[in-house]
RNA sequence: GCGGAUGUGGCGGAAUUGGUAUACGCGCAUGGCUUAGGACCAUGUGGGCAUGUCCCGUGGAGGUUCGAGUCCUCUCAUCCGCACCA
């Protein structure tokens, strides 16, 4: 049997799709309008990876199966090409990052379209264009304006060996996300972005998403809220006041001390004479870059302040402690301590023998419980509170607090302000003026885009400036609103900005006269589909969700949340069972297994290997099965096309059916590996038969399209066709015929199966009954037992319970 | 510690959502194609023995049900987030 040549009909056909534009999304179509986005790739130098390929399969998928289906269908592409792996190899390379991403983009590309997916390349977007970046200068400036962006002198997380400052979401277990370095904190000028202005909004936004649980989990509990309230404790002595946040009202009767933390502005006021040298030798070392204690085993520590705390209800003075287990940077960077109550607090009290007093029991225990005791119980041990529930004595300690002015509700979020500067050469400038007399100015938009300089050197300086900041005739600049010269801000925006818009953009990528064309946003917005990694779910697509929502807020944009529904792609795991890399050298490089089985025989690979979602270990030999799948599809239809009878098998048409069904349904719930096995049990019964209709092997065709789209091109054409088969329509199965097949119902006897029958459906349970007690095994297994009762689904199941 | 998953043949996995467990594919075995085969085709392939349309079997132990891979309780293992967040 001669076995198709993929090489030869691959790139014939990928010719043919590129001259003839058949991807271009219309503007102008009246179907209904889908929009299938894939996170669009970073262009690095390793070229494409097998997860990509199963990323964009998939959307490639839903795309041509949308297509068929009558869809208007916009599916783009892009390149996210500012960043650091991009300007590290340039730098060693000793080019240009402009260029080298050049040179990255055409192997993509190439790549690609080598694998057959369909997408509109008249809309490809590049976030290192100055076309494209100009937008992204002109959003961050609305968001100037709009009081979002703005500057900060705080410690930020430094990255020494990118040399680079970075945001919260991405220090992993106090490590940089990129390099793996133990991450510093070091005080800079910063630009940031106020994110948390739209952190009950990201919260709520959250509820409409059809987004996997985990991603939508994870972005639950990094925005972090908690509700609580704000104390006042008096300080002994002085008229001050120490904030506390506690999400506790209920214990404070059990508050037998305070702690503030190390960074805290008033830790020297508090501090007695006595006690200076102890608690400045303590604040030094907790300054230092190694305070991140990942598993929280650090033992400990703190030293009294010499001060008091006055307590709000009992006025009992509490001593005032500094300890590092407080951070600065959540609530007011001072608690109250409940020792009884708190496991941090209970380990502190034990270590400096500090009171502790319990004010909860178990409601049902009445006797001890162990402290520190967490759980749900009864106050006692507080004036006026005792025997009130937990979430009783919350509301009324709070509500007296409040009435006295010592408290008031307040919520916490662990979400930061991101971090929105970083000091290194290949990313957005920031469009910004400091001029000495005016201040901070905003580029004027006529002036955008803000063009990144050419550099012969742009190594970062690791000093926290800017390479930029060497560029001197870029960095002086005229004052856009007094005569004076001024200097251009040197930081550029994070590798996050150029994707936190760009499927806006992807609507009207040419447009010139703002960032995205109003009416072309009205027809395709928002994205219906989103494909791509849950790497990102924290990152990419929480700050994507972020600029939507300011965009929305100043009108600029319909919708305020970018995808409707978003799906995860699981890893592509290396054979040996370890994540894919250069160092492990297990990586399966995409080029290699085309030139092997072609390209279409990757595609369904990568859709047959398991559920999408889920992550799979490369598995070289069973590339096999999915080319094997395709030569007998091919053989099948060259074989049979030419003799193609009009007459129907009676079992191949209800097959086909049940097929088109099944592929139809398993497509657009992403279960692309039961479309595929389902397409193959048709192929095995199919294959023995020895007439088929030419409607039959057509309707294999064009389920087999979105797959494997190449192969079923070439078959379309042997079966006579001189057109495309991008927009033929997805055949359609018949409701009627399905409902009529004949049923196969188990027969049990006591939950056993003891025999089977066939019927048509809707038949009596009288009857069904009658010929399921004519079987001879059923019979074996009634004789001398009473039936006492029959549980009958109908066209399902039979089963007589027997005593 | 908190949160979220996941455990089914030698392997990847399927199971109409409480109704015939192991579809489909890989691998393996036997045979064929009368040289070979990392090609192709056919058949077989969860375990057990008394080889019967018999018994057992979806990480483990209980439970609910006529009936459980699916629901409940406990438990073990693995993976992924977050992590001194008051």
């Amino acid at each position: 049997m001669p076995s198709y040549d993929p090489k030869a009909i691959e790139s014939k056909w990928q010719k043919r799709w590129l001259d003839e534009n058949i991807f271009a999304a219309s503007d102008q179509a009246p179907k209904k309008k889908m929009y299938i986005l894939d996170m669009f790739p970073y262009p690095s130098g390793d070229g494409l990876h097998v997860g990509h390929v199963k990323i964009y399969t998939a959307s490639d998928v839903v795309s041509r199966y949308l297509r068929m289906k009558g869809f208007n269908v916009l599916h783009p592409t892009g390149w996210d090409a500012f960043g650091l792996p991009t300007e590290n190899t340039a730098i060693k390379k000793g080019i240009q990052p402009s260029v080298l991403t050049a040179q990255n983009v055409t192997r993509f590309r190439q790549q690609m379209q080598q694998m057959g997916f369909s997408y509109d390349w008249n809309r490809e977007v590049n976030t290192t264009d100055p076309e494209y970046y100009k937008w992204t200068q002109w959003i961050f400036l609305r968001m100037f304006q709009m009081g979002l962006a703005y500057q900060a002198h705080i410690p930020i997380n430094w990255c020494p060996s990118c040399k680079t400052g970075l945001a919260n979401e991405e220090v992993i277990d106090g490590k940089c996300d990129r390099c793996g370095t133990q991450v510093e904190e070091k005080p800079m000028r910063q630009w940031m972005l106020k994110i948390t202005k739209y952190a009950d909004q990201l919260l709520e936004g959250l509820g409409g998403l059809d987004w996997p649980k985990f991603v939508l989990d994870l972005q639950h509990n990094w925005i972090g809220r908690s509700e609580g309230a704000e104390i006042s404790f008096g300080i002994d002595g002085t008229s001050n006041e120490l904030s506390v946040f506690t999400t506790r009202p209920d214990t404070l009767f059990g508050a037998t001390y305070v702690v503030v933390s190390p960074n805290h502005p008033l830790v020297a006021e508090l501090t007695v004479p006595q006690q200076q040298a102890a608690v400045a030798a303590y604040v030094a070392e907790a300054q230092k870059p190694i305070r991140l204690d990942p598993k929280g085993e650090k033992e400990k520590s703190g030293v009294f302040t010499g001060s008091y705390a006055i307590h709000p209800v009992t006025n009992a003075k509490i001593p005032i402690w500094v300890a590092d287990y407080v951070l600065m940077s959540y609530g007011s960077g001072a608690i109250m301590a409940v020792p009884a109550h708190d496991e941090r607090d209970f380990a502190f009290a034990k270590k400096y023998n500090l009171p502790i007093q319990q004010v909860i029991v178990p409601a049902k225990a009445q006797g001890e419980a162990t402290l520190p005791y967490i759980g749900d119980g009864v106050i006692i041990n507080s004036e006026g509170f005792d025997g009130l529930s937990v979430t009783e004595a919350q509301r009324m300690i709070l509500q007296k607090l409040q009435l006295q002015g010592k408290a008031k509700k307040a919520v916490q979020y662990k979400l930061r302000d991101w971090v929105f500067s970083r000091q290194r050469y290949w990313g957005e400038p920031i469009p910004i003026i400091h001029c000495e007399k005016c201040g901070v100015v905003p580029v004027p938009e006529k002036d955008l885009p803000v063009r990144l300089p050419e550099m012969d050197k742009y190594e970062p300086t690791g000093t926290g400036e800017s390479p930029l900041a060497t560029v001197e005739e870029w960095v002086n600049v005229k004052c856009p609103t007094c005569p004076r010269m001024a200097k251009r801000e040197t930081n550029t925006m994070p590798q996050w900005a150029g994707s936190s818009w760009y499927w806006l953009r992807y609507v009207s990528p040419h447009y010139t006269q703002a960032f995205t064309d109003p009416a072309a946003m009205q027809k395709w917005l928002p994205v219906d589909v989103y494909v791509g990694g849950s790497e990102h779910a924290v990152l990419h697509l929480l700050y994507a969700r972020f600029w939507q929502k300011a965009l929305h807020a100043a009108g600029l944009v319909p919708q305020d949340e970018p995808f409707k529904r978003f799906r995860a792609v699981g890893l592509v795991i290396g054979e040996d069972g370890q994540k894919m890399s250069k160092s492990r050298g297990n990586v399966i490089n995409p080029d290699d297994v085309v030139v092997q089985v072609g390209a279409d025989a990757l595609r369904v690979y990568e859709m047959f290997m398991g559920p999408f979602e889920a992550s799979v270990a490369w598995n070289t030999s069973s590339i096999k099965g999915s080319r094997r799948f395709l030569d007998r599809m091919w053989d099948l239809v060259a074989t049979r096309a030419a003799q193609a009878s009009d007459q129907e098998d009676v079992e191949v048409e209800l097959m086909l059916h049940q097929t088109i069904r099944h592929v139809s349904e398993s497509t657009e719930n992403f279960k692309f590996n039961t479309a595929i096995s389902g397409l193959m049990e048709l192929l095995n019964v199919v294959e023995s038969k020895p007439m088929l209709s030419k409607k039959t092997l057509e309707s294999i065709v064009l389920m087999l399209a979105p797959y494997a789209p190449h192969i079923a091109e070439e078959l379309w054409e042997q079966l006579g066709h001189t057109q495309s088969l991008v927009y033929e329509r997805w055949p359609s199965f018949n409701q009627k015929l399905l409902a009529k097949a004949q049923v196969t119902v188990p027969i049990q006897v006591n939950g056993k199966v003891r025999g089977q029958l066939q019927f048509d459906p809707g038949i009596s349970q009288e009857e069904v009954e009658k010929r399921a007690r004519a079987l001879t095994n059923v019979q074996k297994h009634l004789e001398g037992k009473t039936v006492v009762k029959v549980i009958y689904v109908p066209d399902r199941l039979l089963n007589f319970v027997v005593k």
